[in-house]
RNA sequence: CGGGGCGUAGCGCAGUGUGGUAGCGCGCAGCGUUCGGGACGCUGAGGUCGGAGGUUCAAAUCCUCUCGCCCCGACCA
């Protein structure tokens, strides 16, 4: 390619809009191009390391045995009302209404149509385990598109779909998946985390996150540096056993209650500080409003709600804080509350809760807490479940180490969805004693465009783009200088056709630019090697190599060049 | 949906307080000089000042409404 011709400009300046680095760097690249708020096009350039990363992906999905199919963007509305999803969904679907007064949806995702698919195609066990898998534009209106490429509202995505006759199955193909998932990022020059996670509007029981460790990223995580347990918070568990002292250990016995004046202190910490006890020996109360029902939650004082957990508990989609007069109204004295007496509320409680006893906690009445509460003495909830949130610090669920904490971009999640799709879509086969039982699904994703990004935010120095040679635009940069010399001219037209013969990716600088002009413009579109060629080279008969990960340049001589160029690219694609 | 910010040339911005001929830098076009890390000179093209309505002799500037974009939160793969 002539850089002369090369669709999209390099920008000196990024657009005031872009805050994070990929955002920047593509932009100034000339990669993509916002059309609105989450929806972006893809120039000649950032095409193609897409279309790089879709042929890893691909690669990696067929070796898995995979098999790759097309499937629809419209989908009727009726799909999803029969797997129920919709409810789920809600507003983060795209509708629309076809001349007919037909409701169709944009697909946020596929596994309703694959699954009906099924149901049409998978009749015996033998038909089975069936790996299925699209790269397609998928369609979600996010509340909140934001950081370029990271979360949009239009992308490209990679989803296969599992089917298998029983659990065990479904185990195998989920490993399969997940080691065909390391592979790629491998390949991609990407540095993840598979870390546990919560399956939300998709659903399912067990899913795992992949994560690039990035201060951009939307999610937070836990590690356990000891034992190597990781989790998304929002899944994240941990050890809430509090190691009592001896003189603790007396206090175990549950004491009467007892009432005492608090006048002035509302909070956990001033609570605690004023009685002169540690936060785990109190009772915080947070109320919700879930699917429109008041939600009384209780947890150990020094815990906080990890609210993806309460959601999940109470099988609710939408849930938010009460407001301070929904509170008023369910007759709670915010600041002095507790389950304590209270009826006709749902009460929920974290499980840390019956890890203690003899709490401080709410006397209901303004200016009172109550001393030596006490599990189920005391009150009881309707729920109990494990509802914390997990932070850098607690500890570890697995082995009781000390967790860390990172953020993280999320570029891919696998789950096990179960049987709960296939069944509500009748997606059945008859097993080899007869028996017809629904097929055991899962799915898998990645988000290209958001992979991308995160290829981006992994490498990239002051001056640009560091592509990973496997997914670069182009392979090598030809750099001219002096293209008003014929000599030059004529070498670089030569090298350019050899390179180019040879089926190497080659980007021509054929522009009459400076050399400080080229050679930025080369760094901030990160391709790998740099060929430079001037009259100074030219008199050794040689050309200038210069990979972008490095400082130090060498002559090559002219002669022969496509071999060692070939040469060194295989070796580095090798590493 | 709540809070904040911003819409002026392809990109970055000034001008808005106090209404009076729309500017700067980069980029772009032409010519010339340059040429190993964002060169220089001269000449030039390019703007419904996000949109609509209003006030006024006169609106980028004041008023009302509206649309869009970004950030934080809610929410969300």
């Amino acid at each position: 390619m002539r850089f002369s011709k090369l669709f999209g400009k390099t920008l000196r300046q990024a657009p005031a809009e872009a805050e994070n680095i990929s955002h920047q760097l593509l932009l100034r690249a000339g990669m993509i191009a916002q059309e609105a708020a989450g929806i972006y096009s893809y120039l000649p350039s950032g095409w193609r390391v897409l279309r790089k990363i879709e042929n890893i992906i691909r690669e990696e999905m067929d070796k898995a045995g995979g098999q790759e199919l097309m499937l629809p963007i419209l989908q009727p509305f009726e799909l999803w009302q029969q797997s129920g999803r919709y409810v789920s969904f809600g507003q983060t679907m795209f509708t629309l209404t076809d001349r007919k007064e037909h409701k169709l949806v944009l697909g946020p995702t596929h596994e309703e149509i694959i699954a009906d698919l099924a149901r049409r195609y998978v009749q015996s066990y033998r038909d089975l385990p069936l790996l299925v898998y699209q790269i397609q534009a998928k369609f979600r209106d996010e509340p909140r598109p934001r950081g370029g490429l990271l979360r949009v509202r239009e992308f490209i995505m990679k989803d296969l779909y599992s089917f298998d006759a029983d659990e065990a199955g479904l185990d195998e193909s989920y490993r399969k998946m997940s080691q065909a998932y390391q592979n790629i990022y491998a390949r991609c020059g990407l540095s993840t985390s598979m870390v546990e996670a919560d399956s939300g509007a998709i659903g399912g029981k067990e899913s795992h996150e992949f994560m690039v460790i990035s201060e951009t990223g939307e999610d937070e995580m836990v590690f356990c540096p000891h034992c190597g347990y990781s989790a998304n918070v929002e899944k994240a568990q941990i050890s809430k056993t509090v190691i009592a002292t001896l003189n603790e250990v007396k206090e175990k016995q549950p004491l009467p209650l007892e009432e005492i004046a608090t006048t002035e202190q509302k909070t956990i910490e001033e609570v605690a500080n004023f009685l002169g006890v540690p936060q785990e020996q109190t009772l915080k109360a947070v109320f919700y409003i879930a699917d429109g029902e008041f939600v009384f939650v209780v947890i150990r004082g020094d815990l906080e709600v990890n609210e993806t957990k309460l959601k999940n508990t109470l099988k609710c989609n939408e849930l938010r804080i009460a407001a301070e007069s929904e509170v008023a109204e369910a007759g709670i004295v915010a600041g002095f509350a507790s389950p304590i007496g209270i009826k006709g509320v749902k009460v929920v409680a974290d499980d840390s809760i019956t890890l203690g006893s003899n709490f401080i906690a709410g006397a209901n009445k303004a200016g009172y807490h109550f001393r030596n509460v006490n599990y189920p003495r005391d009150f009881q909830a309707d729920i109990i479940a494990d509802i914390a949130l997990a932070h850098q610090g607690d500890k570890c669920p697995e082995c009781g180490g000390k967790l860390s904490s990172a953020r993280g971009i999320e570029v891919g999640h696998i789950f096990k969805l179960g049987t709960f799709i296939s069944e509500k879509l009748g997606a059945s086969f008859l097993g080899q004693d007869g028996v017809s039982r629904p097929a055991v699904m899962g799915c898998y994703g990645i988000g290209l465009g958001r992979l991308l990004a995160a290829i981006v935010e992994q490498n990239h120095d002051d001056n640009g783009i560091i592509w990973p040679l496997s997914v670069a635009p182009y392979q090598v940069y030809l750099c001219p200088l002096h293209m008003d010399n014929p000599e030059v001219a004529s070498a670089a037209e030569k090298v350019y056709q050899e390179l180019e013969n040879a089926g190497i990716e080659v980007l021509f600088d054929d522009r009459d630019e400076s050399p400080g002009v080229k050679f930025n413009d080369v760094d901030l579109l990160g391709i790998p090697l740099r060929l430079t060629l001037s009259p100074r080279t030219l008199q050794s008969q040689s050309i200038e190599a210069k990979w972008r990960t490095k400082k130090e340049t060498r002559l090559l001589p002219l002669e022969n060049l496509v071999a060692e160029v070939n040469k060194r690219l295989r070796e580095r694609l090798a590493r």
